[in-house]
DNA sequence: AGAACCGCTGAAAACGTTTTCAGTAGGCCC
DNA sequence: GGGCCTACTGAAAACGTTTTCAGCGGTTCT
């Protein structure tokens, strides 16, 4: 059998009650610590992390929900978020929900039987909307958000960003912009209420399109859109994934990007600057999103009555060849 | 205080054992089983998976230690991994390496620590020579395999692979190639002899260099070497980061590919064919290394003792304009 | 009819820790 | 010298489950 504390405790010649304490940071003297930390070694003893968990009832166990962790986006985001939790002592258990509602209400489920600490969370707007506040764990919204007010988020400026890509495009003597947007995050929607509203102020017509948010998808989406007669002359995209899409649906047609299309997107991945042109995008502080949701749900644990806070945080404007005038 | 078994049991008006084998797969009547399940339902319990842990003895979690989760590669296994995991009714708890022994270390003994029932682990060379088959668990290695015969392992056939490679660029007329080698992995070192075996066959004289296996140290080597007189007409690079950071160079040189420098590598990114002209590479299959990788687990648990096992698989070569005769 | 068995149930004993509670020993103050 | 701290220690309780063990009523076998 695996060797347990008692095993150390009478290997030191102490109580479990000391082994306990010269491991954690309770008060022994010197002496006796040095006794059982060779025991330690001497026995390779190893804590259960669940009888810990069990009797001390704290977990140190984040959960990390997101749609797709093979989305560039989440994969650096819950890097940082990583980096972060496991230096503050934390564990992480990583789900991945393929936007679907369901998988979403069983991880959270999950996260309640784990007793986690706190969950950082991307929701379909769906759930976003319905989840209660129940858990006993607080939740810290990242990239998407909810009604106002109910749980800490951090997110892009979507508005500011989808406007900034207008305006870039109509200073480039573009009019007709397409948006072909995700159709499941509540970031979709307001990627695209920015680019509409920016599209209004210029007093232009927006046309707008949304799909699942996958490469695939999209390609089809956009395919489809742009062998119609009145195609759009330039497409705003709303992430990376679904740019990529629109790449290859350009591609497929032969339309040359700028010359036949302009194109923009969301996601500074290090591709997009590699094409030639390389690709205007809005780039995500990616990083600073895993760290903000880090540094709230800290702050919420510590102090849970205080207020909701919302970060939004700017996106940074890359312009490339792909949205010159062609 | 959150809602026990206890009194699930009193709302239920049965024992706390009746509550427990209503909910796992005990013999208990139906009535019973209904009233228990009512009781669960109206008191909203979730069982507390430390205190089940703790108690059976099987954690039902698996490690899954890989060197970084932002390479597409290991992002693509991970997501293969879990999905299999999550399907068997198992959690993930999944840890970032940094190609860093020392993190390695400690990663395994947290799995140690979390009594996990195995794990899947690409370790770096060093480590994977150096650990011990101790554990308490089984542990099989992905992408990078260790001595023979230590621990079951899911890898590429990388010698082939580099050859197939090595035999393109040949035929249509390359003869100084050079590679560009990972120099922390048994896997890198694999493609590297590969490479060389290759080279020799063909009466050529390899030139290898090795970096680490990200892209802007690939980008740096690169950089200076095709800065070099006799640098080398073709690159062999050794990972998708890698042929990145080689792309980079080959601009930032101003070589144009293949005119100037034919490029070949591994990993079928996405990016790879969006590229003008798309880079030949091999493709690994991710999807089936993650897949077979817990198949392998799985079999070692219901049968500790059988042989150690190595599954290699077949990259597939994608080729595309990189190498075309410049 | 009694024995043996079956299907179900509850009381109580684990599981391996941390934490509480009650000491013990020594030092300090009066 | 007694009282009262401080610093440390061990016995035992607790954490929330699952599992063992024994018991029960009823059925089937001999």
């Amino acid at each position: 059998m695996s060797v347990g504390i008692r095993d150390v405790a009478r290997a030191a010649g102490v109580s479990t009650a000391t082994v306990s304490r010269a491991l954690g940071r309770g008060p022994v003297s010197d002496a006796l610590r040095e006794q059982v930390e060779a025991a330690v070694r001497a026995t390779g003893y190893r804590p259960n992390l669940s009888a810990r968990r069990l009797r001390s009832q704290t977990t140190r166990t984040i959960g990390l929900i997101v749609a797709d962790i093979r989305n560039p986006f989440f994969t650096a985001v819950s890097r940082a978020v990583e980096d972060a939790a496991y230096q503050a002592g934390l564990r992480v258990i990583l789900c991945n929900t393929d936007e679907d509602a369901e998988r979403e209400a069983m991880y959270l489920r999950l996260m309640e039987e784990e007793r986690v600490t706190g969950v950082i969370f991307a929701p379909t707007r769906a759930t976003a909307q319905a989840m209660k506040t129940g858990g006993d764990f607080p939740v810290v919204l990242i990239d998407r958000s909810g009604p106002p007010g109910a749980h800490d988020s951090v997110v892009l400026d979507n508005i500011a960003a989808s406007a900034a890509l207008v305006d870039h495009l109509v200073a480039q003597g573009y009019g007709r912009i397409g948006g072909l947007f995700g159709s499941t995050s509540s970031t979709a929607q307001e990627r695209r209420a920015g680019y509409e509203a920016a599209m209004a102020r210029h007093g232009l017509a927006p046309v707008a399109q949304a799909c699942l948010p996958n490469a695939a998808a999209a390609e089809e989406a956009a395919a489809r859109w742009l062998a119609e007669v009145g195609r759009p002359e330039a497409l705003i995209v709303s992430n990376g994934l679904m740019l990529m899409g629109a790449v290859r649906a350009a591609r497929r047609l032969a339309l040359p990007i700028p010359g036949a299309l302009a194109l923009a997107g969301f996601d500074n991945e290090p591709w997009t600057e590699l094409l030639d042109p390389g690709l205007t995008v809005i780039e995500q502080p990616v990083a600073e999103i895993g760290a903000q949701a880090m540094s709230l749900l800290f702050d919420r644990l510590k102090n849970p009555d205080q207020p909701v806070r919302k970060v939004v945080l700017s996106g940074r404007p890359v312009l490339r060849g792909s949205t010159r005038r062609g």
